[in-house]
RNA sequence: GUGAGCGUGGCCAAGUUGGUUAAGGCGCCAGGUUGUGGCCCUGGAGAUCGUGGGUUCAAAUCCCAUCGCUCACCCCA
């Protein structure tokens, strides 16, 4: 037998109504702050993520879905969905419209990883980039367009933890004085430290091994060894923040996975601590555009992990609202009155109600049973005596109300019902 | 890539000191008299017990291998 790919899932007919949830609220919400909708292949050019993640990143070393095609293009599925963003972003000359552009995108995202608790290989973000604008008030806005969607999804109790990295001014000085800093305790610290040491220093400071603790604690922090630049747009963006009224923490070990951040960058994360819990990671990334051949070109966004959404709600007991559609049943005894049904529920749908008419003879009871089966608020009921008299029995489900309906009544009725 | 747990009908599962036709529940289908649901009652369909091999007179139950799933690490949404 078949089975969907290692850490892929089908959304099947009932998933769907949690689903369309949470895409329709951040679509909402995302075009209440002005942000456009953008959609990119499902793959690029692999050097584009390459040149954007880094090279030297997990999830380009390891991660990456790729493969040539049959004119020997090297493709990738995309990891993540900034590059391509931003790749739009100068393929159309977006720096000819007003800055910042301001878009937003829900997409499946890809990663060959080991599949585990809010971790797939293909997973779905909804992500916004506000390019071309380096002040802090933007950082402020696309975080709070996070938290707001959150907020409106019905998610409670959640943290913001904010840091900064500094820039490519300071941020080499500080990790020099990170790495000197750990010189000094390279034999207290786990093997995966002595190797993040020398690869990733950064990420030395979010390694969750007991014996590393300590080291962290007295590590140097990033903020404090920002240049006077960084060091303006980090007092503002906590400035903004508060203007908005967003609770935030700042997180000294915050630090992010792909190469391209800068100065800010920053996490919401569920109240139940755990692994894989974070729901929305970003950050500024002002030398991305130009590393992909742009114009110099400051820019900002978040990527927000549907599926780990979807767990927090059902964590938190949050039910999607009920969509509260009209759908109607038509059932029908004998031969003729199936014709009948047939031709009546095309003509209902072509009206705009959703109808669906019962396949083959079954008695009323076996039909009646079906029609609340599939979740149908209203039957039709057509019979000898219906197709005598014109009027059809129609009845509602859930008040057990029945009446009788002339024929060509019947569509304006169930428009007006609910 | 590393480590741990688990794989019995569509779903949830009982059964593991090896031994007659592999429980039960949900769901599905039908019926409970003549044209009416959601509750209830009755009946039915549906499993080569993940797969392959081995031990044995006999294996869902023991052994080996393999695949898959889940969780944790790594990393990330």
């Amino acid at each position: 037998m078949f089975r969907a790919p290692r850490g892929t899932t089908d959304i099947l007919p009932a998933d769907q109504k949690r689903w369309r949830h949470v895409t329709e609220a951040a679509r909402q919400v995302a075009e209440s702050f002005g942000y456009g909708r953008i959609d990119t292949p499902l793959f690029e050019d692999s050097k584009l993520f390459v040149r954007g993640i880094g090279e030297v990143t997990d999830i380009v070393e390891k991660e990456t879905y790729t493969f040539e095609d049959r004119g020997n293009d090297l493709l990738t599925l995309r990891p993540e969905g900034t590059a391509s963003v931003c790749r739009a972003y100068i393929e159309h000359g977006m720096h000819n419209q007003p800055q910042p552009v301001r878009l937003y995108y829900i997409c499946p995202i890809f990663r060959y990883e080991r599949p585990q608790s809010g971790r797939y290989r293909q997973h779905h973000q909804f992500g916004i980039e506000a390019i071309g604008d380096a002040s802090a008030a933007i950082d402020a806005e696309v975080i709070e367009l996070g938290w707001r969607l959150l907020e409106k999804l019905g998610l409670h109790d959640l943290a913001l933890r904010i840091n900064s990295i500094g820039d490519k001014e300071c941020r080499p000085a500080y990790v020099r004085l990170l790495q000197d800093y750990y010189d000094g305790h390279v034999n207290t610290i786990c093997e995966d430290c002595q190797r993040r040491l020398q690869k990733n220093p950064l990420r030395l400071l979010d390694c969750k091994n007991e014996q590393c603790q300590p080291v962290i604690a007295k590590a140097p922090h990033g903020v404090d060894h920002l240049c006077e630049p960084c060091r303006t747009h980090w007092d503002e963006l906590q400035t903004f923040l508060n203007a908005v009224g967003l609770p935030f923490e700042i997180d000294n070990r915050l630090v992010r996975g792909f190469d391209y951040y800068t100065r800010t960058v920053f996490e919401i994360v569920p109240p139940v601590e755990g692994s894989q819990s974070t729901i929305v990671g970003g950050g500024r990334y002002d030398g991305l555009i130009e590393e992909l051949d742009g114009n110099p070109t400051p820019g900002i966004g978040f990527g927000m992990g549907i599926e780990r959404i979807l767990v927090n709600l059902d964590r938190q007991g949050v039910e999607a609202p009920s969509e509260g559609d009209v759908k109607v049943a038509v059932l029908h005894l004998g031969a003729e009155a199936m014709n009948e049904a047939v031709r009546l529920g095309s003509e209902l749908r072509q009206g705009g109600v959703a109808a669906v008419v019962v396949a083959g003879e079954r008695s009323l009871k076996s039909q009646m049973r079906y029609a609340s089966g599939v979740g149908a608020t209203h039957v039709i009921i057509i019979g000898e005596d219906e197709l005598r008299s014109g009027e059809f029995q129609l009845r509602d489900l859930a008040a057990s109300q029945q009446s009788s309906v002339r024929r060509d009544d019947l569509v304006s009725t169930l428009l007006s019902a609910h």
